[in-house]
DNA sequence: TGTACATCAGTGAACGCGCGTTCACTGATGTAC
DNA sequence: TGTACATCAGTGAACGCGCGTTCACTGATGTAC
């Protein structure tokens, strides 16, 4: 008698798989232009599913991109988690952050894409949550800035810039990583420019309020 | 006898209007969500001609987005001309360029929509040509920064380098001040913060250089 | 100035196709007893 | 354990519609003589 090696799935787990290879289909179809261009029979027949069968699992493709929203940023917290573990000596700071922003471009590739896309052309609803989310981690930002030797006489205000500026030039960086995908001497130079980049802002940072 | 007050319009003239009709129709329409999601015959529907005229105008809806890219960045050059008059005493240059900025953002409100949204979603062609566009910028602007007094010791790497960041931050300023339209008290503190993320920046430049 | 012909922006019918959505359905899985 | 019924993910036919593109055309404008 063979011993069975995949025990048969219950109905949810069924469900569950066919939801993710919906998100997966969609992720994968808009990459090739944009959320906004792509049709729900596409995302089936990607999936290999009957058209009406995607009702089962989103009401449209607006709700299927607000959960692809969700599921691209649970993936950049877990980057922004890597980044905030170990101390916070300013000397390495600029590098780890990049290296560790590197790293999860790569890994996360169709997210980065996925945001950096509909952040500028999805539907109103995604649109107006990547802004949110974007909004959140400047926030965060600025109350690990506010931790950092030297920032103590800033103003809320001037972190918040502080910290708007330095998420700008990061998603900056991201964008322009995933353009030179496959090419490393230019994507080389790129890191090499926003590691520059960093450190002149921090240069900046710190004779901050010595003028007005 | 009545005075005819216009003019028969010349055959190529009526050419040229239907022309400029499909190109602001395109850009009207795209407006909406992306020009990837628009269709030949919804311009054509719009301009008040049959879909089949279309092709006397252009190849595709592709040939129209690069013609609006022209367009886009011609009307982006008159604003960096406008930056550049006067004298570029550091003084005031801050306050100067945004404020050009800001005019030029309401002016040609939707060449900028239309830029920065193709620049991150539309057909792989537009894409880089718009990329190519920002990228002659940068360079200029380079080339500016290298006449300000206190750069003279600066290599043309470390040029290119602040020059991508200026620019960076201001494309994501115009972009937050399209995000607000008609909310003015979140204009003006989105303006106050580019003002200040600017002299930050330059602030860590005139201190640059001092370090390694 | 008048005539004969060429040009060409715009027309309109037609095509096959993919679209979102409706509806009644099937049949495997789950649950109550 | 066995039976009877409920649930519900996925099916398949059908709908009316807008799509890009082809083709032969019209008729006003332009040009040559």
């Amino acid at each position: 008698m063979p011993e069975p090696s995949e025990p048969p799935l219950r109905r949810v787990e069924r469900k569950e798989r066919t939801r993710r290879a919906i998100l997966d289909a969609a992720l994968d179809l808009s990459d090739e232009s944009t959320l906004a261009a792509i049709s729900l029979r596409q995302v089936a027949k990607q999936v290999g599913i009957v058209p009406t069968a995607f009702y089962r699992h989103f009401d449209s493709i607006d709700a299927l991109g607000l959960a692809l929203v969700d599921e691209a940023f649970a993936s950049l917290r877990t980057m922004i988690r890597d980044i905030r573990r170990g101390d916070p000596a300013l000397a390495d700071i600029v590098d780890r952050s990049i290296g560790v922003l590197v790293d999860h471009v790569h890994l996360q590739r169709e997210h980065f894409l996925f945001i950096a896309r509909e952040r500028a052309a999805g539907p109103p609803g995604v649109r107006e949550a990547i802004r949110h989310q974007i909004e959140l981690f400047e926030r965060e930002l600025a109350a690990d800035l506010a931790r950092l030797p030297g920032t103590d006489a800033w103003s809320d205000e001037d972190l918040r810039v502080l910290s708007n500026l330095i998420v700008t030039a990061m998603v900056a960086t991201a964008e322009s990583i995933l353009s030179v995908a496959g090419r490393p001497d230019e994507e080389k130079q790129i890191v090499e420019q926003a590691r520059t980049q960093l450190r002149m802002v921090l240069v900046g940072a710190l004779n901050w309020r010595s003028k007005p």
